[in-house]
Parts: C-alpha cells; structure tokens; sequence
DNA sequence: TGTACATCAGTGAACGCGCGTTCACTGATGTAC
DNA sequence: TGTACATCAGTGAACGCGCGTTCACTGATGTAC
C-alpha cells in the first residue's frame, strides 16, 4: 500500500463526499444519493461517512442546500445580464428573466431541480411571514428582490405587491414540474417554450398596473 | 379451513387489490405502493397479484388512473355548484372553482395527488396538441372546458385563450406542489389559503379582456 | 529532540430489513362429451 | 347426470438484491512533557 496512492487518511473526505454526493444527486435525483454509493465513488470505505455526517441525511441536506445555491445563481446570473433600458422595461424583464432562469434550471438539472425542494422536515421551510430575515431562502429572496423593484419604479402597485411572490413562484415551479415530472415531460422543447412565454405574459399583465 | 372464511378461489381479487392499493397511496403515496404489503391486506399471498398485475408498475398505473379521476371529479364537482349569475361572472367563478378544487385535492389528499403524477413514461403524457382527443386526461379536459366557456361568454378574447391552459395548470399546480411537498408546506393555512386567493386573482386578471 | 498517549479518521465484517420476482406446486372451476 | 380433463387462480419457498447502520478494530496524527 503506497501512502503515496492511498493515504489511510483521506485528509480532506468531507467536502469529497458532498461533491461526489451532488454529482450522484444530478444525474440520479436524491434518491439515487446513496451512502455506499458515495463512498464507493470517492474510494473510501462504505461507512467512512458517518465520521462526517450523522446519517445519509445529514448528507443529503447538505446536498439540498447546494442546489438551492445553485438554482439561485442560475436566477442572480441571468437577472444581472438583463440590459438597462428605461425601468419600467427593465424592472420587467428581470421578472421574466427570473422564471425563464427557474425554469431552464429545472431541465437543465432535473436531479438537482428535484434535489433543491428534497429537504427534511422543518428545514428550508418558509413562513410567508415576510418581515424578518427569511434564512438562506435565496431564490425566493431573489424574486422578492425583483419584485420590489418592480413597485419601486411605480410599475407595479404596492397592493398588487402583496402576494406577488407567491404567485409567480407558483407559475413557475408548477410549469417546472408539469415538464420536468409530470405529463407535459415530452412536449418537445419548441412547443414547451412558447408555452413558458405564456405563462410569464399572463403572470405579468396579472401585475402590471 | 372454512370455505366460507378462506375460499381458495377469491373471486374478486383484482378490484380488491386496486382498492387497496389506492388506499395505500392515499395514505402513505406512490412508494408506499408495495405489492408485498397490498397482498397482505388483500389477505392474500405475497404473489397473487401476478395473476392481476404484470408487475409492480402495472398496479400502480392503475392507482394512478384512479387518483387522477378522483382529481377530476374534485373538479367538475365545484364547478357545477357555482351559483348562476350573468355568464361572465359565473364564468371566471368557475375557473376559480377549478383552482381551488385542484389544490384543495392536493392539500386534502396529498398521497393520492402525489400517485396521480406518478406514472410511467409514455402513459398519460399531454403533447399539447390541441386539435384531437387528448386521451383520459380529465382534469386538463375539464380546465379546456372552463377556459373555452370564458372564450364564448366574451370574458377572454380568442388570443389570450391560447396557453391559458398551461398558464393555469402551472400556477395551480405549482401551488399544491409548494404547499404540500415543497418548501412552503408549513405555512399556516389562514395564510395559504389567502395566499391562494391572490395567486388566483393574478391569473383572473392576466386573462380577463 | 524524543516519547507516551489521547484522539481522530479510517477499515472490514456483520446485522437486519424488505423488496420484486420466479418457480414448482395445488386446490377449485367449468366445459365437452 | 356423471365424469375426464384443461384451465384458472391461488400457495409457499426461495433467490438475489442493495440498502442504512453498528461494532470492534487499526493506522495515523498531534500534543504535553
């Protein structure tokens, strides 16, 4: 046994494992994050985990938690490349921008997509209770966050403001699902797109003042 | 053995066993399904169901044909109790009936929801093709139904009614699925359920001529 | 600088679980004559 | 009306699978003196 090939201590197996575990978890979705799995695939023996992680899962929200990170980057990426144009245009192609980014997350990384909302009870859990700091809820402070602006540039009425989130949210995760899981997985992608646009005018003009 | 306790010969064993496995997934979803655990019920052997059933999967495409009818009937319930008014009235009433009866199914029945979305690949799949019989997708049928009834009383226009559809699928959809399995699934339901309301009332207005 | 020793981070074997499915079988039924 | 026989609808044992988790263990590390 060369110390060279395979030191007894790995010396870095915790952020291994979660990697490898993510890896598992986008091309298999959470349930195809399997302990043994893992550890086989980052050469460690089977229960070598539970040094780091108090059972599969600890794991898995960990895993959760990254792809949450990752559906936000995916919306802040997008929102940033928006052009600057008057506000009010902007402000609203932010929105969009906002749910195409969700959406295409979603068929890009079904098994991340699935991942992100695969949390243990309690945890990652909102309230709607808007007035605190939500917890590393990001993709839904996001869109808060565009949201906001669509009232500050007058575009959008503070009443109309109230409850907002939660109805675009729903747009776009049902439409997430509906093609991602559910039964419109094979309209193809060209039919699929023009759908989306639909459901983002329809969203808008709900808001729009 | 009595006959009259244990005949050999069930005589009625495959509705016996559908019963009983949609009592399964209404209290414990699709996984829950278990075909050892179904024939134990049935008061039957382990292996039974194979004179019924090809496989595992062929059972619970049947649970999930049976969820989705439930689903439906849900639906066309509500909307025949909708109050006569003038028609356009009555006509948004209605596709605001359908909403709600969606997500009330979900939320009251939150397995068999779960079961109706749960099926093979290739079976009871939408190409939003709209020109033929779309097959036994009742549920999607009957929001058609609502959503053309809009068309002729003149509350949508011919335009908007293309991919309404979908645009009230997601938004209902996509509610059930956060408040039921998804991150907004402790809410309180004072709060969801006007948070309902308002998704509603976006869609309502992103439609309405 | 060297050494005893606690602690950390791995290993390998084993347990217990429950599943879907298949096989050879048997008890019950119904039909042809 | 009776009987041979094919067929149908069950049974019980077994296979093979892979999992999460636990246990007693060992190799490596780092710290106190």
């Amino acid at each position: 046994v060369s110390s060279k090939t395979q030191p007894y201590h790995h010396g870095n197996l915790r952020p291994v494992l979660v990697d490898t575990a993510v890896e598992l978890a986008r091309s298999t979705g959470p349930d195809g994050v399997v302990l043994r799995e893992v550890a086989r695939r980052a050469g460690v023996s089977h229960n070598a985990a539970y040094r780091h992680f108090s059972d599969r899962a600890a794991l898995l929200a960990e895993v959760s938690d990254r792809a949450y990170a990752d559906l936000e980057r995916a919306m802040v990426e997008r929102i940033a490349a928006v052009p600057a144009t008057d506000e009010r245009t902007r402000a609203f192609a932010r929105l969009r921008e906002t749910g195409r980014a969700y959406v295409e997350f979603a068929i890009r990384e079904p098994g991340l997509f699935t991942t992100a909302f695969t949390k243990p009870d309690g945890a990652g859990v909102h309230t709607l209770d808007h007035s605190g700091s939500d917890g590393p809820n990001g993709p839904y402070l996001v869109l808060n966050q565009v949201l906001d602006d669509l009232v500050t540039c007058g575009a959008v009425t503070p009443e109309r403001r109230v409850g907002a989130d939660v109805a675009c949210w729903s747009a776009v995760h049902g439409f997430s699902d509906l093609v991602v899981h559910g039964p419109l997985r094979e309209v193809p992608p060209d039919l699929r797109d023009a759908a989306l646009e639909v459901v983002l005018d329809v969203i808008q003009r709900g808001l729009a003042d």
